[in-house]
DNA sequence: CTGAAAGCGCTAACAG
DNA sequence: CTGTTAGCGCTTTCAG
C-alpha cells in the first residue's frame, strides 16, 4: 500500500526495450508497431503502472490543468454550470482545479496564486464577484474564460454569455399573448445578467405601452418571498410575475401560496434558468433554459483557442435560450386592458 | 503573458547564489542568513518567481495533493460540508482535488485513476454512494476518510461520524417534554445515515411506550411533500414531524401550508442538518446542526496521520451534535396521552 | 551558512 | 520502428 508506483523504466526493462519506447505506446503515439505495443500495455498493466502527472507537465513544459473557480454554490443553477464544466474539461483531457470557495478578495487572490503555481493553461469563471482585483489581475496572467453575463463589466475577459434580453422577450410575449396586462417583476441584484434582465423588463413593457412594475431583490429565495409580499399588499395587485430567476420563483411562490393566491389561477409566475426542482411534478415552473452543455462546451473551447492561436481580443460568444412553458402560467382571470 | 516563469536558477544568478540556497530561503529552511532571506525574497518578488509544484513534487517524490470527492451537491448541506473541507486541507498547505461528478460507477473509477496518476496523498469521500466498487478500491490503494454515518458498511475506512442516535434522541426529548406523543417521521432512503435516524426514532418511540409511524422516501424534498401527503391523509394526524433531514422538512413544510395547516400551530416539524435556509427569518427550521469546521478538521487531521504514522485500523471519530430550537415547534394543541 | 551534484519520472529531439 | 541523450525545475544529500 505504501510501495511506490512502477515508474515507465521499470516496464521498460520487463519488455526489455527504451523508456522511450514505452512512453510512445501508452500514449498512443502511432510509431509504435501494433504488436509492441500490446505487449507494452499488458506489461504496464500488470505491474499496475500509472503515469505520473508531476513529471509529464515537468518534461512537457506545461500542464494540463485549467482552473475553474466557482462563486457561489448556494445556486442549483450554478452547481448544474460547474458539474458541466468540470465534465467537460475532463473530457477533452484537461485536468480541472477546482475552487469551491465563496470567492471573496482575499480567498480568490489564494486562487490566482495556486494556479500560477500549478501552471495552469487557464481558468474559467463561474459566478464570480463582477470587481474583485485578483480576479481581473488573474486574467492578465492567465488565458481566462468568464461565463456569465453579456454586460459590459468584464470587457477585459472572455464570455460566455447568456442572451438575457432574448430570454425576456419570449417570457413577456408569452404573458402577453396570454393576455396579461400587469405584469410585475421581482429584480435580482447586482449581477449583471439580473441588471440586463431587469433592464429588458422595463423596455418590452414600455413598448406595449404599460407601466412596468419592478421590486428589488437579490438572486436568493427571500427575495422573492419579499418581492410578492411588496406586490400584493401595494397598489394594483399584478397577474403575472415574473422572477429574475428560479429560486427567487420560488420564494415567491412560497408567499403567494400563504397569502391564499394561487398559481396559476390567481397569478401567473415565471423564473429564469430552469433549475431540476422547476420540473419537479410538485411545483411546476414555467421558465427559461440554458444551455449549460452549450455554455460549458463553448467555454471549453475558447480556453482552448486563447491557448493554442495567438489571443482574439476578448470574444465574446452567445447562448441560446429557451421558454420551457409549463403549468405556473395561464391566462388571467379577467380580461384587462 | 506567454513569458514563461521565472524559475530558482533565474532568481540565484540574480542574487549570485547557489539554486540550493535560494531554495532554501524561499522555503523558510532555518540554514539562512535572515539578511540573506530578506535579499533573495525581495529579488524572486521582483522576477514574480512562482514555485512550480510540478517540480517540487517530483523532486519530493511526493505530492500535496489530496482528494475530496464529493457525491451529492444538490443538498445544501454537503455544499456546506465540501468548502469546510477544501478550506481546512488548504490551511493546513494541502492541495485540494476536488470532484464535481455524481458518482456514478463509470466517473468514480475515472476519479481514483486521476488520483493516483496525480499522486495523491489521500482521499476525504463525501456523501459518496455506499456501495461503489470503484470507492472501495480506491480506499484499498490510497488513505481515505469517509464523512458520514456511523453505520456499518465503511468498516474498511477511517470516518468522520456524525452521531445520528444522540440528535434524533435530543430531538425526541424535546418534542416529548413539549407534550407530543403522535410523532410521526418521514425517512430518508438508502444512505447509512438515514437508516439510523430511523432507527433510533423506533427505538425512542417504543422506549416510550408509543407507536412509530414511518413513511418512506429519500433525502430530497419531494419525499418531505409526499411524506406530509400520506401522514395527513391516512389514519390519525401526527402532533409532530420529525423530518430526517432540513431539505425533507421543507417539503414537508409546504405540503402541510398548502393542507391548510400551520406549522407550529397545527403540526411541529422538526429537521436535521441545520442548512443555511433552516435559520432564514422566513421558515424557522427547528433541527439539529452538525458540526461542519469540526468535521472537516478531523478529517484532515485523519488523513494526516493515516499518511504519516503506521495505519491505525480503520479509526473512527464522532462529531457532536446539538439541537437548535427555532419557531417551527410548539407544544400540541391539546393535550394528549 | 552556502555550494555542488545527483536525481525525481517523463517527454522530445535526434540518430539509427 | 526503436534507442540515446538531454533536459523540465526543484529538493536533497554531502561537502565545505
Amino acid at each position: 500500500m505504501i510501495r511506490a508506483f512502477a515508474t515507465l523504466e521499470d516496464v521498460a526493462r520487463a519488455v526489455n526495450m527504451s523508456r522511450a519506447q514505452v512512453s510512445r505506446a501508452l500514449r498512443g503515439d502511432p510509431g509504435v508497431r501494433e504488436q509492441t505495443r500490446e505487449l507494452i500495455k499488458a506489461m504496464a498493466d500488470q505491474l499496475n503502472y500509472r503515469p505520473n502527472l508531476a513529471a509529464r507537465s515537468l518534461a512537457e513544459s506545461r500542464s494540463a490543468t485549467i482552473g475553474l473557480i466557482i462563486g457561489e454554490l448556494s445556486n442549483p443553477f450554478h452547481v448544474q454550470q460547474a458539474q458541466a464544466v468540470d465534465d467537460e474539461l475532463r473530457q477533452q483531457g484537461y485536468e480541472p482545479a477546482v475552487s469551491l470557495r465563496a470567492v471573496n478578495e482575499a480567498s480568490s487572490a489564494a486562487e490566482a496564486e495556486r494556479l500560477l503555481r500549478l501552471r495552469a493553461r487557464g481558468v474559467i469563471l463561474l459566478a464570480t464577484p463582477r470587481s474583485s482585483e485578483a480576479i481581473i489581475s488573474l486574467a492578465r496572467s492567465l488565458p481566462a474564460v468568464y461565463i456569465g453575463s453579456t454586460s459590459a463589466s468584464h470587457r477585459q475577459l472572455a464570455t460566455i454569455a447568456t442572451d438575457d434580453a432574448d430570454g425576456v422577450r419570449q417570457i413577456m410575449q408569452h404573458l402577453f399573448q396570454l393576455g396579461h396586462r400587469r405584469i410585475a417583476h421581482i429584480a435580482g441584484g447586482q449581477e449583471a445578467s439580473a441588471a440586463d434582465r431587469t433592464a429588458c423588463y422595463r423596455a418590452m413593457m414600455e413598448e406595449a405601452g404599460l407601466v412596468p412594475r419592478v421590486v428589488h431583490g437579490a438572486h436568493d429565495a427571500i427575495s422573492g418571498w419579499k418581492g410578492a409580499e411588496t406586490l400584493f399588499s401595494e397598489g394594483p395587485p399584478p397577474t403575472a410575475i415574473f422572477a429574475s430567476n428560479d429560486v427567487m420563483a420560488f420564494g415567491a411562490l412560497d408567499r403567494l401560496k400563504s397569502l391564499g393566491l394561487s398559481v396559476p389561477e390567481d397569478v401567473s409566475l415565471v423564473g429564469f434558468d430552469d433549475i431540476p426542482d422547476a420540473a419537479s411534478e410538485l411545483f411546476s415552473l414555467s421558465t427559461v433554459r440554458q444551455d449549460i452543455r452549450a455554455q460549458a462546451e463553448l467555454a471549453v473551447n475558447m480556453i482552448k483557442s486563447l491557448t493554442d492561436g495567438p489571443s482574439l481580443s476578448a470574444p465574446r460568444q452567445t447562448t441560446p435560450l429557451r421558454l420551457i412553458v409549463r403549468r405556473s402560467v395561464a391566462p388571467p382571470r379577467e380580461r384587462l386592458d
